[in-house]
DNA sequence: CGCTTGCTTGGAGCGCACTCCAAGGCCATA
DNA sequence: TATGGCCTTGGAGTGCGCTCCAAGCAAGCG
């Protein structure tokens, strides 16, 4: 893993991607300092490197930035946008729709509309599919005691 | 749709794909008149008859019997199967997995505790699905209420 | 009889989300 | 100077879960 050092030049904006509520996650070095290599964003985020590299050709990312020789540095907001795609993968959202949503970033202040109505969609689904699991919770409780008590007998 | 009368000699047996804990679906004929083709069980269960064919040569199926003319007749037992298939596949267990159950009911009643085991690190999964989605439902929530509050203003 | 509808089969094809490959650049250490 | 390690790219390949195709059979209807 190869480590970075810091050049002033890069203190000096710290874009927003998606600047809205703070995530409580604290980033592996503070803002100012953080340029990490993509494998040590493949350390943090348990993604493969081939991953990120194609979330960036599918304009999942927001524009990661790079060093001189062309490698890629990423920065803590793009850690903490990794960790909601994540989350948002894990609903089951297709990647299609996150790509939309990265646009709808990209365009700035004027999509926040779409942008609430996108969220409001995934989260009734994330609803209804918390209600299918409790209902398959219940098939599989039923099997298991049935499987528990027969078992026990023979 | 094509409805199939009922022969005497298919009433004969009705044999246990998975005997255990009643299911409280009511099927659409009572058993002794429950000869299904393969089109109206895409109606009942909304799968496809690929699907449904498919589900067969893999393995997935308890043996499902055939019309004189060698066309499928499911029964109840085979939709209460499939209504099983259907909430496993709802909690993302690989059709493999599925599978390998199926083979274990073709195996009998010795069975039964690696059934339970099976069942019980699906439930497992289904528990840590369940909390991933409710993480996930927060990070959305807060989301939704930035864009709410600033969109209300702009 | 011909036509339609519904079913059969093995095998090929598809969409998604990665996953990997080949060829090459940059740079630190020996 | 050479070797190794980490990185770059476009494009090809993979695994899963279907999804579809072509060719053909059986039954019902006018």
């Amino acid at each position: 893993m190869t480590v970075m050092q810091t050049t002033p030049a890069d203190t000096a904006r710290t874009a927003p991607a998606d600047i809205c509520s703070a995530p409580p996650r604290h980033h592996p070095r503070p803002d100012g300092q953080d340029r990490y290599t993509i494998s040590e964003v493949v350390a943090f985020t348990g993604l493969t490197a081939h991953t990120l590299r194609w979330y960036e050709r599918i304009g999942l990312m927001p524009h990661v930035d790079r060093s001189h020789t062309g490698q890629r540095r990423y920065r803590n907001r793009d850690l903490d946008w990794l960790d909601f795609v994540t989350k948002l993968r894990l609903t089951g959202m297709p990647v299609a729709d996150m790509v939309r949503y990265a646009e709808l970033v990209r365009e700035g202040e004027s999509t926040y509309g779409e942008r609430q109505e996108l969220l409001e969609s995934t989260r009734r689904d994330v609803l209804d599919r918390i209600a299918e699991l409790r209902d398959t919770l219940a098939v599989l409780d039923r099997k298991i005691s049935f499987y528990a008590g027969e078992g026990a007998v023979r």
